[in-house]
DNA sequence: TTTTAAAAGATAGTAAAACTATCAAAAATA
DNA sequence: TATTTTTGATAGTTTTACTATCTTTTAAAA
């Protein structure tokens, strides 16, 4: 039996929708490679092109632009982790399981789902970890939010957020919570890889270590049932 | 009796030092007004130069790059936020209160500080917010390291990682939890102004929630002394 | 099977960005 | 006053980020 995973993307991304052809497909699969391996600044549709053996001009009836491209793949990858946090956390009960589940899921290494031929989700978990961020520390993010281009994040964010509630509803900060847990489980690995120094997993260079500071985190935080915050000094 | 604070900038961020002529602080001036008004992708040496009244070969003997200009904007306003945050806690011994005023300080808007008059340090760190991770998550990471340029935000990190441990000598993530509250001050308030429902202080809008969820974090977590994370299911 | 519409290929061209180079004028300093 | 350093003015190159057009190929409808 298999089973093919198709995530429905937000039209407005793309100007013709690259899962449609062999060339649209090409395109995302390519993308994902040079982004990975040159970064998203040394990216250009023309390098892209030659690299798949079409023109700059057969990019651009696909994308608007690369800020658009990037947007396109990184909502993909939310919707895909959205998918699989979904899956996995079926059938538990415990908030606590799928808490901790969850935070794995963010900070391990993904690898290839090989039911999504043309998306390397390997590559893309590094993506987004080095270049995730871009898509909203930009000036149009106004105007990206009311396209709904940040949909996919939003939900994953409000799936985790909710799972702290079950676990306790009187936590006042969920949301910050989630995007914390979401921003942090890459924020650190990127720190981890590139700066380690900032970390505290410099030597391990291990994601088990970062698991570790995230769980310890966020449970010490949503056990802590205290209204006021810590001591009282000041 | 008045005091002017110089700040000790890497050399090899910049040609020719901006402090030392009138051109070279209109750089730094305009930048920072240019990169707060129209983010740092629509940031050009042209653009810069029409502004200030020279021309582009005028900047470019200043700086190689605007990356190089974005590193020492960034670079500076850590430099400055550390002296801020020595200053403001020295004679204190209760680490407790040491990191309450240090969120306080990441989080609040910044007021204009007059004893550096080509800086508005509040421009500066609006642009931390919106723009301070692009000077890392880069491909030349590696290489701006080796340069030291990221030293003062890693010396920043340093302080309030030493004062976590002050607090709690046993806890084992110091580093790790000194950059999160740096990066979630700001992120948090990012997202607070531009994505608000990826918090829970979009409808306050306040930066008084903000510091109070990174309080209740922060002292949460190292607070927790359970070697042990949390409940020990699974 | 023909027709026709949609997608892809090939080529060209433009505006702006991101630089480098050169030379003369002005300022600062020795 | 001489000399070095800094600026101003101008010009030019390569690359990026597009837009336009026309032709060929492919796919779908009639």
């Amino acid at each position: 039996m298999k089973h093919v995973l198709h995530i429905k993307m937000n039209d407005s991304l793309f100007l013709r929708n690259p899962e449609q052809s062999e060339l649209g497909k090409n395109i995302i699969k390519y993308s994902i490679e040079f982004i990975n391996k040159q970064g998203f600044e040394a990216f250009t549709f023309k390098k892209l092109a030659e690299a798949i053996g079409t023109t700059e001009a057969g990019v651009y009836r696909y994308f608007e632009n690369k800020h658009k491209l990037l947007l396109y793949i990184i909502s993909w990858y939310w919707s895909w982790l959205e998918f699989q946090i979904v899956f996995l956390t079926n059938n538990i009960d415990d908030p606590i399981i799928k808490l901790k589940k969850i935070i794995r899921l963010l900070s391990t290494k993904i690898e290839d789902d090989l039911s999504t031929a043309h998306v390397n989700e390997a590559l893309l978990h590094q993506i987004v970890i080095s270049e995730g961020s871009k898509v909203y520390l930009t000036k149009q993010v106004e105007s990206d939010n009311k396209h709904h281009f940040f949909k996919p994040y939003k939900d994953l964010c409000k799936l985790i957020g909710d799972i702290i509630l079950e676990y306790n509803p009187k936590y006042k900060y969920s949301k910050s919570l989630a995007s914390t847990i979401i921003e942090m489980a890459h924020l650190q690995i990127f720190f981890m890889q590139n700066l380690p120094s900032l970390t505290d997993f410099g030597k391990s260079k291990s994601t088990s270590d970062v698991i570790a500071f995230l769980n310890h985190l966020v449970f010490s935080s949503i056990n802590n049932i205290d209204l006021e915050t810590a001591p009282k000094n000041k």
